[in-house]
DNA sequence: GTACGGATGTTCT
DNA sequence: GAACATCCGTACC
């Protein structure tokens, strides 16, 4: 059960910081999806930083395009896109304004509303495992490309939204390479997780596909 | 427990 | 046409 002051909301500044401050930041947060049914809040234990047009691992890398608009606008807001022709991952945009840096929110504890995300995982056999990996989280919460762009900063009953919490304290905190990141985007150490949290997604290194038959 | 390949469609070259 | 910030079921220790 989730009481005050755990339910401030996180203010626009917190994300208007660079992107490597903000990432490790983040755990420890409450990110709350409301739906239809009823509340779904995660506490976040795994992100990744994605620095702009300067880092080769993001989506920004490219420059500006449809896709990628929203990580160039306003920090705090949400980014969502779709991967591997059946998933959607999340994002939360950060600061300053133009350079298009972003969190991947990667994994997280399911702390309320969790059989509402049972019926959308299915597959979980467990609730550890109902936001353990980017995708899982982002269907947990039935995120989806309606809410690309949305203000996770605004007040109010939203769609999402994200609080305080209790930020993990740095001595539990470790960090190391992405998770999936192809060629030089791979080197940085920037995917953190809460240490010895049994929700954090494994560490996979990219794999290149192979072509169809 | 780890290893592998198929699913699926949008995005960019 | 290839790559993709992934997940899941199956196979095999």
């Amino acid at each position: 059960m989730i009481t005050p002051p755990d339910r401030t909301p996180l203010p626009r500044e917190f994300f208007d910081r660079p992107v490597l401050e903000v990432a490790p930041d983040l755990l420890g947060r409450i990110l709350v999806r409301t739906t239809p049914d009823g509340p779904i809040a995660l506490r976040l234990t795994e992100v990744e930083a994605y620095d702009g047009a300067a880092d080769p691992g993001s989506h920004a890398y490219r420059g500006r395009t449809a896709r990628n608009d929203v990580m160039f606008g306003p920090p705090g807001h949400v980014y969502v896109y779709f991967t591997y022709g059946m998933w959607f991952c999340m994002n939360l945009v950060c600061g300053p304004e133009g350079r298009a840096s972003a969190v991947l929110l990667r994994a997280g504890e399911v702390i309320e509303g969790a059989e509402l995300a049972r019926k959308r995982r299915l597959s979980a056999r467990n609730d550890k495992e109902l936001a353990k990996g980017p995708a899982r989280l982002a269907t947990a919460l039935g995120v989806d490309r309606a809410l690309n762009g949305t203000d996770a900063c605004a007040p109010g009953e939203t769609p999402l939204r994200i609080l305080t919490g209790t930020a993990t304290g740095s001595d539990q905190v470790s960090n190391g390479p992405r998770t999936g990141v192809a060629g030089d985007g791979g080197v940085h150490p920037w995917r953190f997780w809460v240490s010895n949290d049994p929700t954090v997604s494994p560490y996979r290194a990219h794999v290149p596909r192979r072509r169809r038959s």
